[in-house]
DNA sequence: ACAGAACTGACAGTGACTATCAGTTCCTGC
DNA sequence: GCAGGAACTGATAGTCACTGTCAGTTCTGT
């Protein structure tokens, strides 16, 4: 399965997401095109496939603490990025490693923007009842609050991305959330 | 052209959105299934070109000021609700003019909402410039503001769609937009 | 009346995605 | 060991959204 994710990126990173058929990724895997959809669903989902079960855990509910959700969010990227390198050979390099690679089709193919929108909206009803629950919001709120911030983190990632993926994805999110923590005075300064 | 949505939309309401053909759709609009390409590019865009031209406007630069962007949208909102009903026999009645029985599709049928979240997410980067040139944010955090504004909507008309369209929408944004206005404070009560 | 632009329909083709069936492997109870 | 069932996989056929292109038509401006 992993194997079809990386057969799947290399053929991408050659010729280009549009370029590349779900037969010929099938054959690059040596599986069927069957099993493809079986394990994906859709073309995208290669690419997207629990990228965001970042957010679907049930124990990130502690780490997403209604009372200061935006620390908590930041708490999980810091989380992600400092995460021990897959249990890919070091000598693959980098590019394999990071999250680079596959983020950058999030911005650059628009099938694949679309598909990551769709889990990141997703995660955020996920995420809604327990900010309703926990805090103070109502459902309307707390939903319109849960989107602001996974969103946001969305549009964190893409200037990440813009800016080449140099500094770490935590500044991004750091900076531009900055101005929704207004929401919470109590854990203002 | 306005002809293609409305035999569409009976179309699908009929029979649902995914057993309906462009074929058939072409066919109840009298024109060819080019032309339906060509004016809405996919089967989505059939029930949500142009939806959210209410964000596209130059004109709304003005409604949508960046010293109190949620006021400003909630302006435009309202401003929609209240405008004449279309050009529609008054006999035809309601169901055609609200926005109801588009709306219901949105959040109905996936893959119309994902084209929605697709929508949105052009219309906030268009929005997000302005917000960095006329406020103090920096443009990471004015494309994370735009986001959380526009997806915001978008929590609030979902939510609206779940009560049953019956109270108006402005209501809903108001009230789910409510913590968002926390990030102005200098417009604050 | 005429040249060119703008619009439309017809046609052929691609490829994502679905549904279904049959074969294989693996796990269980006896 | 071995029947039996669940879980997994491959193969096939089919649907349909969507694209590209070309020819015919209508609508301009001069």
């Amino acid at each position: 399965m992993r194997m079809i994710q990386e057969r799947a990126l290399d053929l991408f990173d050659e010729r280009g997401f549009d370029a590349v058929t779900i037969e010929e990724i099938a054959v690059a895997a040596e599986v069927s095109p069957s099993s493809v959809y079986r394990y994906f669903g859709t073309k995208e989902g290669i690419l997207v496939a629990d990228e965001f079960d970042l957010m679907n855990q049930e124990e990130l509910v502690d780490l997403l603490d209604p009372a200061d959700p935006v620390e908590g969010l930041l708490k999980a990227v810091r989380a992600y990025e400092s995460q021990p390198p897959a249990d890919v050979p070091q000598g693959e390099a980098e590019a394999v490693r990071s999250p680079w690679r596959r983020v950058h089709y999030f911005f650059s193919e628009p099938s694949v923007r679309m598909a990551v929108l769709a889990n990141i909206d997703r995660a955020s009803q996920r995420y809604a009842p327990l900010l309703a629950s926990h805090g103070d919001l109502s459902e309307t709120q707390a939903r319109v609050v849960s989107n602001a911030l996974a969103f946001g983190y969305f549009a964190a990632l893409e200037r990440w991305y813009l800016d080449g993926g140099v500094r770490p994805i935590a500044d991004y999110v750091e900076e531009g959330l900055a101005p929704l923590r207004r929401m919470w005075p109590s854990t203002d300064g």
